[in-house]
DNA sequence: ATAGGGTTAG
């Protein structure tokens, strides 16, 4: 009946091995007909091993095709396997069902891993790390706790695995906050050095902000591996310590070891929030160098690099560049654009994201939505949101704000009103902002009183908001409602964000604040900006006093203008680069409407392209004009 | 048989 089949002796059995690579697992064979077992690895039959009576032989293919099964995450032939293996109940014994319940919590179908573990007549200390390191790795850090706990009730000692489980789902848990009582824990059991329990608990020390007990347990580990240094440098990474990650980064060449995707990942996350712009590119080059491949993870996190820093075509090279593409690279690739304000361009390329057969999720529609607000695509922006609807995904609040956004830039008031009173979540704080910053932009005084009323309700403390109520009322020229909400300000304690403006030039960031005093170059700067004003004015530059907080008179609000963090910025810079380059200003606030202006008519003065990065976008002048269109 | 580190939006 079998005659084809190839029967090899059960000694050669042994010589099976399986590759851990991801690509290089074959899928086990299934040739599963009637009542016979064919189900065969590499050649080797399960059948054959039944006449030969080799039932240790029939335990060890079992065990290897179900790891076969956990390797390539093949959930539905893993349950073959397992239908197999209840059948044959002779060959039964603990370490099958362990891999069994591996496979399954592998797989990420945790409800068929409890199932099994529920229904084990038996278990020792590896079940129970199965299952706890199942929870951990896929979310469910409470679960993992939780059954850690029930472990120890069990009396069961827990090795080096369950610690750097159990650690891994604490860390992820914050409301646990029992990183010291665990890391004395695994002192107790003597696992404290071990590079994995101590990776996974300076992970944890850096996600609670204590960096320096992270960095003993570093210093302390018996040996260290890629794994213990990036963990240690994306903690830093994190929390906003780019030099010490890029210190750790050399420290980890010094000591002869190859930083991975991890390690890049990281700094080039670091490098873009605090906007390290040079080292970004150093460690970027030095990955070339070192014959990375521009992968995934790595890459989408420089794209966001480079267009964080204001080099959109720089970030869309990196696209180009990428070995392979996922979802985040094009996400990646349409918030660059949206925030850059190329609606047009990320509405082009979410098209071809699509025709490309990459399913957009919901940060995809979110930038392309941000995108059609920022460039006033009404139609656009309406037509995705209703794409979004029908491709089955639920708008949650932000794509909501967006919509709000783009009705309200768009001046189309009456609609937008009418999208909060209609749409099926509460309006948050963030949809009257939305709603406000419009009635600035189009100076709708009484809308704009009503938005702000409902942000101050939902969150007092935030500055911005008063802000712009008070440029709202200024603008308009009534100064007694300004007065009122200053006066609110200082009443209710809401103190407005100091302004402060910053430029990197050769490795170093120079950061200004309004009224500079202390600047080495002040004197420089001032006559600078004087030189750049004169030019400006006479290219039709009013200085718009609107946008001056402070109680005084006119002629000390015009001075106080000229003195706003970003001018200052930009005389610098001007003093500090070559004729002709670009110059990139970042701000911690919204531009001010009067420095927008002043700006603009700058880049045509003094022949320079110049990007001002502020909270929400980003700003391209040339020419004296802004890619925003004066529409933001 | 069981383990640790990384990305996009707001």
């Amino acid at each position: 009946m079998f005659s084809n089949s190839l029967r090899l002796p059960s000694r050669l059995l042994s010589k099976l091995k399986v590759s851990r690579g991801l690509c290089s697992v074959p899928a086990p064979v299934f040739e599963d007909s009637g009542d016979f077992l064919r189900l065969s690895s590499n050649g080797v039959r399960v059948f054959d091993l039944l006449e030969d009576n080799d039932i240790p032989a029939v335990r060890r293919l079992y065990n290897m095709l179900l790891k076969q099964c956990t390797v390539s995450k093949r959930l539905t032939q893993g349950r073959i396997v397992h239908g197999h293996v209840v059948k044959s109940l002779f060959c039964y014994n603990l370490v099958m069902h362990n891999t069994l319940l591996n496979m399954y919590a592998k797989c990420g179908s945790l409800e068929e891993a409890r199932k099994v573990f529920d229904q084990m007549p038996e278990r020792d200390f590896v079940t129970w790390t199965t299952l706890i390191s199942g929870y951990s790795q896929h979310g469910r850090p409470c679960d993992a706790l939780l059954l850690f706990n029930q472990m120890l009730r069990h009396g069961f000692s827990p090795n080096e695995f369950t610690l750097s489980s159990v650690v891994k789902a604490a860390a992820a848990e914050p409301r646990g906050c029992c990183g010291h009582q665990l890391h004395g824990f695994c002192l107790k059991c003597g696992f404290d050095l071990n590079v994995h329990v101590g990776s996974s608990l300076l992970d944890l020390y850096t996600r609670y902000g204590l960096m320096d007990d992270a960095q003993l347990v570093f210093d302390a580990l018996e040996s260290r591996n890629d794994v213990s240094w990036n963990a240690l440098i994306a903690g830093y990474a994190r929390r906003c310590g780019t030099e010490k990650a890029l210190e750790l980064f050399q420290g980890m060449l010094r000591e002869g070891f190859r930083p991975s995707h991890f390690s890049y990942s990281s700094l080039f996350g670091a490098c873009s929030s605090t906007g390290f712009l040079e080292q970004g590119k150093w460690v970027h080059a030095y990955m070339i160098k070192s014959g990375e491949k521009l992968v995934a993870f790595a890459g989408n996190t420089l794209l966001d690099m480079y267009a964080k820093s204001g080099n959109i075509h720089d970030a869309r090279k990196i696209f180009d560049r990428l070995t392979k593409r996922d979802v985040v690279s094009w996400n990646s690739l349409l918030t660059a654009y949206a925030q850059h304000g190329f609606g047009r361009e990320a509405v082009c390329w979410f098209e071809e994201m699509r025709k490309t057969g990459i399913l957009p999720n919901e940060i995809s529609f979110l930038s392309v939505l941000t995108a059609c607000s920022h460039s006033g695509l009404l139609d656009e922006g309406w037509h995705y949101f209703e794409l979004m609807k029908k491709d089955g995904l639920v708008p949650k609040a932000w794509h909501y704000v967006t919509i709000v956004d783009l009705l309200g830039r768009a001046g189309a008031f009456d609609r937008a009103l009418r999208f909060i009173r209609e749409m099926p979540i509460e309006p948050t704080a963030a949809i009257w902002k939305a709603l406000l910053n419009a009635c600035r932009m189009h100076k709708n005084m009484e809308l704009g009183a009503y938005a702000a009323e409902r942000v101050f309700e939902l969150d007092p403390d935030d500055p911005g908001p008063h802000v712009i109520l008070y440029n709202i009322y200024a603008s308009g020229g009534r100064w007694n409602d300004a007065a009122r909400v200053r006066n609110k300000m200082k009443k209710s304690g809401v103190k407005k964000e100091p302004a402060c403006s910053w430029v990197e030039i050769e490795n170093a960031i120079h950061m200004f604040v309004a009224n500079d005093e202390c600047h080495p170059q002040r004197e420089e700067i001032g006559r600078k900006w004087e030189e750049v004003y004169t030019k400006i004015k006479e290219l039709g530059y009013v200085p718009d006093t609107s946008h001056v907080v402070v109680h005084v008179d006119q002629q000390e609000r015009e001075v106080n203008l000229q003195h706003h963090s970003e001018k200052i910025a930009l005389a610098f810079a001007l003093l500090n680069t070559p004729p002709g380059s670009t110059i990139h200003i970042k701000k911690n606030i919204r531009v001010c409407g009067d420095c927008h202006s002043a700006i603009k008519l700058a880049s045509k003065a003094v022949e320079r392209e110049i990007i001002v990065r502020d909270t929400n976008r980003f700003h391209h002048f040339k020419d004296g004009s802004c890619s925003c269109r004066d529409y933001w």
